[in-house]
DNA sequence: GACAATATACTGCAATATGCAGTAAAGTCA
DNA sequence: TGACTTTACTGCATATTGCAGTATATTGTC
């Protein structure tokens, strides 16, 4: 059993799911802790059935069948088995920043390209997470009784989400002062950066930081 | 060429690395971005080899080889078509979040214990980060011409865990006022909640949040 | 100076996960 | 009625991870 093992099982617990219902539930809640393929989504609960944590069967709908899977005792079992253990550390991958980390092989235009759409995408997530929570507020939670999770839950999300699209504004700046990709190295603003967060500050929130130089604009 | 094939030879690009030096070196680095498993960067160098994107020698210390991988004209030129190529969205990965989602199979107990892991994990993140910056500050920069890259990219990765680890207070104060985890629903703590996140407004950064009430021991 | 512990430096293999193409029926809209 | 989208998957190649195993070099200590 994989933590991926669990989120799935984690869902069947709620009620049974065809195959591709699971797809799309994912789609609105796992995704955004533990995003998996849509491929493995279908893989998946088969392992369960084959380690008796669902049984599954078929439904007819016209002229064909979905793959229902239902959660057994001995999966709900080890579900609440599974609270208890260690968790995994939390991992952020982003081939946006991969790109700034490389940025030198690149031009000016290359990063900013990748920093904006690193903001598309995350609006994107963001616009999404905002619609499901005013779903909630019109009553529309698929498990009601459940919606205190799903909504500490995503108070997380949207402070991540606004995050990213402040920290990409911030970056952006950044680089629209710098007059290449290349060589630049430790001057005195990165050197400034680089106080305040080995201070243990932050750079976004403070109207100095902008004041002081990169915006090409302020002068 | 996947983007970890990238990211392994923009570590190539910079200087010939032996296959245990980059697993040292992504650790410092690619980690925070597109994070790897070690088992991987040794065996991606090898796949750039069979490519012609880089070329590979054993080197001999006493009685043991070192396979040092370099890299060719052609991956040089290939990484640097890469820079102008679209990115894949962001994904973020925490089995302590999946653990609140999936909360209610569990009890209080263990759900704080899962958050306070990821703070742990967390803090551990920070603190390499943090004495990074500070080896810069004292001219430890590997690459002293491509500080302003590292330290860039460094911005986004202490606002994260900055982000987290006061997301968890903010948490921990939140489930410390519930009597369980089970059947809350959208009570009235979750729907001021709710309404907060659906307007784009944060949750953190505000004392009023704080002060109305879910924090036991304020009355 | 012998010994233990830790760091260096990998490889093989099974299991896990992804991406893409392919198949086909059902629903929707013009 | 035809075109397009959504539903509902499966097969297969490739990518990636986790773990165990192997062996040498270095560092600290009694």
């Amino acid at each position: 059993m994989t933590t991926s093992s669990y989120a799935i099982l984690g869902l069947l617990a709620l009620r049974p799911w065809a195959a591709y219902d699971l797809t799309q539930q994912a789609a609105r809640s796992l995704r955004y802790a533990w995003p998996k393929s849509e491929r493995h989504l279908y893989s998946e609960p088969k392992k369960l059935v084959e380690l008796g944590y669902a049984t599954t069967h078929k439904e007819q709908i016209g002229n064909r069948t979905r793959n229902v899977y239902e959660i057994t005792d001995q999966g709900r079992q080890v579900l609440s088995e599974w609270a208890a253990t260690p968790t995994t550390p939390p991992q952020f991958e982003a081939e946006a920043l991969l790109r700034l980390l490389f940025a030198d092989y690149g031009t000016i235009d290359d990063l900013s390209a990748s920093l904006n759409q690193l903001k598309a995408d995350t609006r994107e997530l963001h616009a999404s997470v905002i619609e499901l929570m005013s779903g909630y507020l019109e009553g529309e939670h698929p498990f009601p009784e459940r919606t205190h999770l799903s909504v500490l839950f995503a108070t997380f999300q949207v402070e991540l989400f606004n995050l990213i699209e402040r920290w990409v504004d911030f970056a952006l700046r950044e680089i629209a002062s710098w007059p290449t990709t290349k060589d630049l190295g430790m001057n005195e603003r990165t050197e400034l950066i680089t106080r305040i967060i080995a201070d243990g500050d932050s750079v976004l929130d403070r109207p100095q930081l902008a004041d002081t130089e990169p915006d090409p604009s302020a002068h």
